[in-house]
DNA sequence: CCCAATAGTTCAGTAATATTGAACTATGGA
DNA sequence: TCCATAGTTCAATATTACTGAACTATTGGG
């Protein structure tokens, strides 16, 4: 039997916790790419939608930090584990705080693609 | 003569290092306390302020770190360093994005002394 | 079933950051 | 000039992060 993913409580999730996950610029692109896309997403497309080059062993710690800070949910789908972001939780424990975060992201995303 | 006190300019501040920089809960603290000081607090005044045990030179890296992410300004005022948030140059930088982090930073506070 | 292929996790060695006591620098006043 | 106060820098230690290699989980084919 495999080994269950866990999540923590809603409640246990801490300010702190959010903004060390998202300080690092890989898993801020993560975060903004998964709640593009609903339906979840596994590492592997992930890496290849961010265009980094990143070993497998990296992404699954990204994923990982994610997790334990409560910023996305992880599910088993056949071979490949599907994450999307908490959204409805974290708006309703931080109301605008991770809007904020990427929409700041992404100003900063857009001027520096000129 | 004193080596200056240097500040990165507001267009080289990164999202992912105001939240690096706030990703310690200490340092969350010191922006807080700061924000409620317009006329500024040095180092020795809010470690009194903050009640919280922490040698001068730690307290030194807190403010070396918030001030290289860009989130504090500091100036000698005779012997002691007095620091000031830079929240202008913040705001129109990445707008809401401080002042969400820190109400959700206040609301988790509120929660934590019940 | 058992094997292969795919997806991800864990481990362990290495690298990078953080913490903090001690020594050093800066400033103002006696 | 000397002292007291405030802060910085250094250096040793500790913590955390990165990543190749080995391992586990799941599905499909023979």
């Amino acid at each position: 039997m495999a080994r269950p993913i866990t999540h923590p409580h809603i409640d246990d999730v801490t300010v702190a916790g959010i903004l060390h996950a998202l300080s690092d610029p890989v898993r801020l692109g993560i975060v903004s790419k998964l709640l593009k896309t609903p339906a979840g997403m596994n590492c592997t497309e992930m890496t290849q939608k961010l265009k980094i080059a990143m070993p497998k062993s990296t992404c699954s710690q990204h994923y990982r930090i994610l997790r334990e800070a409560g910023l996305i949910a992880s599910e088993r789908r056949g071979v490949d584990l599907s994450s999307h972001v908490r959204a409805a939780e974290l708006e309703a424990r931080f109301p605008g705080l991770l809007a904020s975060i990427l929409k700041s992201y992404k100003k900063e995303a857009s001027r520096q693609a000129r």
